[in-house]
DNA sequence: CTGAAAGCGCTAACAC
DNA sequence: GTGTTAGCGCTTTCAG
């Protein structure tokens, strides 16, 4: 292993002026950098993370609970944690995963793992909020838990997006529309992204004085006999907001057919479904790398928004 | 921040016996270790990660890279992560989610920020290889690439898999059979598992002496006129192996259609079918469980063997 | 503009 | 069975 004093040596300085140079914390002669980062480059060397954390007070990492639990969102899911790595990466960041529960956070915080946490899958009236108030450490939650405010929340504008679909197939002329959603057991769960997109969905059928319903759907195969009894049903819906990316492709066929849909999901399940009206698409990558900023910022010392809420925007379908 | 100190403190004895009663490494009085697991209770202390892991030389930490790259099979992919942190929490290990490049392992390798590596997505001749080879620190692949033996590696037996359906199929009387598999760019790759499928599967059609062929297939809505074409050119095809989780809801219904499927992916990806003649189980989480603790055996000195293949099972549907 | 040296919190000899 | 202490490799005063 090469050691700073390595380094120090085949430059023929003292230890912390190695240190000064690669900090940049203090005024450096041109001479003595350039050889401090000739023998640098030439032991490959590279600072020993546990040292400098022990000293510095401060790790380089960012813990991140996410959801492995597979079922809910895989796709987006994934899309979210390539952001989070992104952009961390780009600040000089690791990312320590954690597991799902309350513990794994406590152990991480208190263990000085991490410099600040990242948390996903947030619900609506969420557990984690209290263990993580006593943890004095910056975090960032992606999703919006009932009574925010006094922690740091991003998320896509569910709600938003519900009502921005409501005034699309409005316009379009519908006056009988429905939202098909996500599985029964999320909405029990009271996930906090199911919850917004019901209230702005059926908030905009009120003010628009249009007839909206809401139906939970599988998301898998299951999907379709759900999808058919509803449309039997009441076949006068003819305008759908479709918002479970796992069901999608089983029933997209059956759904289009003289009716109008506007998929909610991220932008390339939506371009491999033929015969959409629009699409919403969901950010996921950005909302990664927007929470990961966020907490950047707290760890700066910057004034952060308490809630930043990515907006929708409607992509017509050529 | 509470220390070893303040837990010393607090018992009344010295900073090596609290050390001690937490590692177990000498023999301590029933009554001192009482006081001290007391007093490390009541401080709700624990250990500076990295001032242990600077003494100690070692970080507790797994780095797994991962292809964030969305597309192919996410779903397998989340699994093999989920059995990952599973299992290395299990034996009080971290993982560090790396990113895809070189640079990613070389750097937390270099740092000491893990003790070891987990690389994933591994093609037939991967660049990574030598990049391994250097740093030594041990590691183990979830992939097989060409010319093994050298390295370590764990994955699903993918060629035995292909052998595994032929056989099936040929016992269900098919004598014309067709593979749909990953999409062109993956195989183009030269994706270990992709490769080793098509072998197996040519093979055994060769050993049987069906009629096999392979076609590649989109993992998305494009993969329903890729199949119908291949279907309506080759009506002879009455047995089908189909490997692409992501095409699977796409095309299921107009695969089954008095032909025999056989289906290739996750266990619950294959419930939500129906039709199916039979399906093979990928065990994605498995897959994470036995390479976690081939690098757990590495990290504690135990001989390993360099290639381990998850043998396939038939499912039949029910 | 640069060095010397005091820690950071822990582990593991080396004492007894 | 327990205590003392020398590092682990780095950052950051304090001195010049």
């Amino acid at each position: 292993m090469t050691t700073i004093a390595d380094v120090a040596n085949a430059a023929g300085v003292s230890i912390s002026t190695v240190s000064y140079v690669m900090s940049g914390k203090r005024t450096i002669s041109q001479d003595t950098k350039e050889r401090v980062e000739r023998a640098i480059a030439e032991l490959r060397y590279s600072p020993h993370a546990s040292a400098r954390s022990l000293a510095s007070r401060s790790t380089s990492v960012i813990g991140l609970q996410a959801p492995l639990r597979s079922g809910v969102d895989v796709h987006v899911v994934m899309e979210i944690v390539t952001g989070v790595v992104r952009e961390a990466r780009e600040h000089a960041y690791d990312i320590l995963l954690l597991t799902g529960d309350d513990a794994g956070l406590t152990l991480a915080a208190r263990a000085s793992r991490v410099d600040a946490l990242l948390v996903m899958d947030v619900e609506s009236d969420d557990p984690r909020l209290g263990t993580l108030a006593q943890l004095d450490m910056p975090s960032v939650l992606i999703g919006l838990p009932a009574g925010a405010e006094s922690v740091y929340c991003v998320d896509f504008d569910f709600e938003a997006a519900g009502r921005l679909a409501v005034e699309r197939l409005v316009a379009l002329g519908h006056s009988r529309i429905a939202l098909f959603g996500a599985p029964a057991e999320v909405l029990a769960r009271h996930t906090s992204y199911a919850d917004r997109l019901v209230r702005g969905f059926l908030t905009a059928c009120d003010a628009h004085g249009v007839d909206g319903t809401v139906h939970p759907v599988p998301s898998n195969a299951e999907a379709t006999a759900v999808v058919d009894g509803v449309l039997a049903e009441a076949p006068g819906i003819t305008g759908i907001l479709f918002h479970n990316e796992g069901a999608l492709p089983h029933v997209a066929a059956r759904l289009v057919d003289g009716r109008d849909v506007i998929a909610l999901c991220p932008a390339d399940v939506a371009q491999s479904v033929a015969g959409l009206a629009d699409s919403i698409d969901v950010p996921a990558e950005d909302i990664g790398v927007a929470a990961t900023r966020a907490v950047l910022g707290l760890l700066g010392g910057e004034e952060q928004a308490h809630v930043q809420l990515l907006p929708p925007k409607l992509n017509s379908q050529a």
